[in-house]
This record gives C-alpha cells, sequence and structure tokens, in this order.
DNA sequence: GCCCAGGAGATGT
DNA sequence: ACATCTCATGGG
C-alpha cells in the first residue's frame, strides 16, 4: 500500500538517527511490529510503501508526514547552524512514536550509547513482547505497561539493565495503574512535563525525549551530552545547568525547537558537522 | 585497561 | 539552587 511520497529517508529516521531503536533492515526493506502485529516499510518510485498490520493514517503520523519540514527549514534559515544541520539530513523526520515506547525507551537510554540501547530494547522486546513470525525474521512488539510491571527486578537484571531495571518495574506500575500518558499530548508542555519527571528513572532530559518523541510535542529539548556540547560550541550558550541550556534553547528556536534539535543532535554525533570544543 | 555513553537519584553544601 | 557521587554494562 502507498502512503505517500513526502522526503523521507527510512534508514535515516527509523534507526540511524536514534529516536527509536527497534527497527531491523531486512533486504532494504524496514520492520517492526506493533501491537496487532508486523509492519513493512520500504521505498519505490512512486514514494513510500507498507505493508502489515496498520492503516495508512497511523503510519504517516506515526512517519510525521503530514508536517511541512520545508516550512520548518525556512523558519530556521536564519540560524546557520540551524540551516545547516537541516540541509545535511534531507529525509530525517521526527516520529510520533507510542508514549509509552518513547518512555521505556529512553529510560534505557540513561547513561548508555546507542548501540547498547538498541540492544537492550530488542532484548526485552524478545523476552517480554509478542513474537511475530515473518517467514526469515521474527519481529517483536514492545511489552505492554502491564507485562513490564509484573516482571520481576532480577528477570529485567538478567536481561543487563543493569540498576534501570527498578525504574523500569515501578514506571510500568504507574502507567499500567493509570498514569495517563496518553493525556500528555493535550497538556500544554510544561505541565506535561512535571508529570513525567515523577516517574522513576525519568529526569528532564528523558522526558523531553518521551515529550518530543512519543507525545508531539515539537519544543521539547532534550539535552544530552551532544546537545550540551553543541548549544556552547556552536550556539555560544553558556548555562550552568543542562535544565538552563534546555530552557534557553527553546526560547530561542521556539515551538519547534525540539524539530531542530533531532537535526543538530544528528549532526552532532555522526561528526557531519564538526565540535570544536569537546568540553 | 581506560574512558565514554541521548542521565537519574541521593546526598551534601 | 548548585556540585559531586554512585549506579551496571559494554562499546570503542
Amino acid at each position: 500500500m502507498l502512503i505517500g511520497n513526502e522526503p523521507l529517508d527510512l534508514k535515516l529516521t527509523l534507526i540511524d538517527s536514534a529516536q527509536c531503536f527497534r527497527w531491523t533492515e531486512v533486504d532494504g526493506r524496514f520492520g517492526a511490529a506493533f501491537e496487532d502485529g508486523p509492519v513493512w516499510l520500504w521505498r519505490t518510485e512512486a514514494g513510500i510503501q507498507a505493508e502489515g498490520a496498520c492503516d495508512a493514517g497511523w503510519l504517516r503520523h506515526y512517519l510525521d508526514l503530514d508536517r511541512d519540514y520545508a516550512a520548518i527549514a525556512a523558519e530556521y534559515a536564519h540560524i546557520p547552524a540551524a540551516r545547516d544541520a537541516v540541509a545535511l539530513f534531507p529525509g530525517l523526520r521526527v516520529m510520533n512514536q507510542p508514549p509509552w515506547e518513547a518512555l521505556i525507551s529512553f529510560i534505557l537510554s540513561a547513561n548508555n550509547n546507542v548501540t547498547r540501547i538498541r540492544q537492550l530494547t530488542d532484548t526485552l522486546c524478545q523476552s517480554c513482547g509478542a513474537a511475530w513470525d515473518c517467514g526469515g525474521a521474527t519481529l517483536y512488539s514492545f511489552p505492554t505497561p502491564q507485562r513490564l510491571a509484573d516482571c520481576t527486578e532480577d528477570e529485567l537484571r538478567a536481561l543487563k539493565v543493569g540498576y534501570r531495571a527498578p525504574f523500569l518495574i515501578e514506571t510500568a506500575r504507574r502507567v499500567a495503574d493509570g498514569f495517563p500518558l496518553d493525556d500528555l499530548c493535550r497538556m500544554p508542555y510544561d505541565e506535561a512535563h512535571r508529570l513525567l519527571v515523577s516517574l522513576p528513572g525519568v529526569g528532564d532530559k528523558v522526558a523531553d525525549c518521551a515529550l518530543l518523541f512519543g507525545c508531539g510535542h515539537a519544543c521539547a529539548f532534550p539535552v544530552d551530552v551532544w546537545v550540551d556540547r553543541l548549544m556552547r560550541d556552536w550556539f555560544g550558550v553558556t548555562c550552568k545547568s543542562r535544565a538552563a541550556l534546555a530552557k534557553e534553547a527553546r526560547r530561542r528556536l521556539g515551538a519547534h525547537a525540539g524539530l531542530m534539535q533531532q537535526f543538530l543532535f544528528h549532526a552532532a554525533r555522526t561528526g557531519a558537522m564538526e565540535l570544536r570544543n569537546r568540553d
């Protein structure tokens, strides 16, 4: 099924940009399983093709295809670093993942590298998610909140999540117990952020990742080690704390600060744009 | 072996 | 409010 023909680099967006950690590439097609089963995406001359347990509208939103990225680029054309980063990665989009997936993925991301976050996510899905045979490959759904809430700490530590095990279990309990994850997208940014950081394992940065990648809050500006460096090096921002830096970035970059963050982050992390000061 | 990673929480000032 | 430690694990 053809779902669109917008600029979208599937490999860059689904895998390389480190906003989602559970897509796999098999023979030029990209697969991941959701609640109702596996989904496969690939590009042909006609556009973006999809097959599997999903409808076109859901996928278009998931891939942020209904947003005008040319307009976003124009919005930041007067800021050199932002303009350059956007120009470097045509086809990079900021996904709208299920909030639960984004939340748990980024609790796993804390003080961890991308390769290992991907491994942990895979292991978690394989151990606690539903298996779907795709003839050749097996895809696994993301574990449900209840399934994670039922895990013991030893069970999760055996999966090598380390000290994050109790965070995962307790946050899963809170979600299974009615934490309003699905309402965050309709709340003001500040209120949604305040709620999220009340969850164990969720600080400012993880909350911003969940808001940006899972709740449609395009202003959320996660500050990790790379963004910390790049804001000081490329923007000349001198803030002591990362919280202050995030606030300053939102002030400078406005309603779509988080979208821009993703381009800047990828430029810095891959070395596509040089960071001179690493301190 | 060493430093680092899409940090958070606890503790001390 | 800010600085410093520790936390588990493995990539490079």
